[in-house]
DNA sequence: AAAGCGTGGAC
DNA sequence: TGTCCAAGCTT
């Protein structure tokens, strides 16, 4: 089975969201910022903290030159902040190997920090229009229920998540849009929890056609959270945030004293993941600043 | 290749 | 309240 770019176009111009990235006038530094935020993370928290950062580092240059305590910072509670760390260290690579200009082809961006197959293939989409296949979550799902007929994607596969979505692309100039198109359609129609096929644009789909199976696939581990490394690093990052400079130990050890171990094995991690350092004097300091 | 990595809104 | 999940990447 497959989709009708006409009828999913048309739903498109009257039902996707005016997202700022979307506008023309987003360099590709800034359409790429946006794809590394919205990694694992809603569209919603993006949009304050996307706007004020294009606004304060409109280019790679001026992000490399900000220093990645700043970057840290400007990230805030986004989540994640690897994704910072690589953000700043990506534009570093851009501002000095590639002239302040974002690459466009899909094999010199995979090699910068923090760009994978997803992110490299949305700017050579998105940024450079040009007709590669771009698979993120959304498309996984809307391709597994509408082409497939299944509820939910299996486990990614690059290669074969590329192939599915390659047939489905129509021609050049309208390869973009429709990709856009089909994200748009999985993130506001065809959901993960409860799609309301009601309002779907499509008038063919397989799952829709098979009687809306249940998916097949064992139930996920949950993703716990309280109690975890994780959130032990958020709070040390945290206080290091809230700081304009170094901290001794002991404002560090006072975010997290239910467990001691659990505190210095959480700012092992962030110290060998070098979103932390520590100072001379034996403090500690977002990277770049001790 | 499976696991680790933040955070908060929705239900 | 607890569970799910949101434009993934890296090792």
């Amino acid at each position: 089975m497959s989709i009708r770019s006409t009828e999913l176009l048309d739903w498109y111009d009257r039902a996707g969201r005016d997202l700022p990235w979307r506008d023309p006038s987003v360099n590709a530094w800034q359409i790429l910022v946006s794809e590394i935020m919205l990694q694992q993370t809603p569209v919603a928290r993006v949009l304050p903290v996307w706007t004020a950062w294009v606004a304060r580092w409109p280019t790679a240059s001026a992000t490399a030159a900000a220093g990645p305590a700043e970057v840290l910072r400007a990230w805030g509670k986004l989540g994640y902040p690897r994704r910072a760390k690589r953000l700043h260290e990506c534009a570093v690579v851009v501002a000095r190997d590639h002239g302040d200009t974002v690459p466009a082809d899909v094999e010199t961006l995979l090699e910068l920090p923090g760009v994978g197959a997803y992110t490299a293939r949305a700017v050579a989409c998105f940024a450079y229009r040009q007709p590669v296949p771009v698979v993120d979550t959304n498309v996984r799902r809307v391709v597994a229920r509408a082409v497939h007929g299944r509820a939910e994607a299996g486990a990614p596969a690059a290669t074969r998540d590329h192939a599915d979505v390659s047939v489905l692309l129509p021609d050049d100039a309208v390869a973009p849009r429709f990709s856009a198109a089909l994200m748009e359609l999985g993130a506001l129609v065809c959901t993960a929890r409860s799609p309301d096929c009601g309002q779907c644009p499509l008038s063919s789909c397989a799952w829709r056609d098979a009687g809306y199976p249940p998916s097949t696939a064992p139930p996920r581990r949950v993703q716990r959270y309280a109690g975890t490394d994780r959130q032990v690093r958020g709070r040390l990052l945290d206080v290091l945030r809230a700081a304009d400079s170094a901290v001794p130990g002991t404002a560090l050890d006072a975010a997290w004293t239910v467990d001691a171990a659990q505190r210095d094995r959480a700012l092992a991690s962030l110290l060998a993941d070098g979103l932390v350092e520590r100072t001379r004097t034996g403090w500690y300091a977002l990277p770049g600043e001790g």
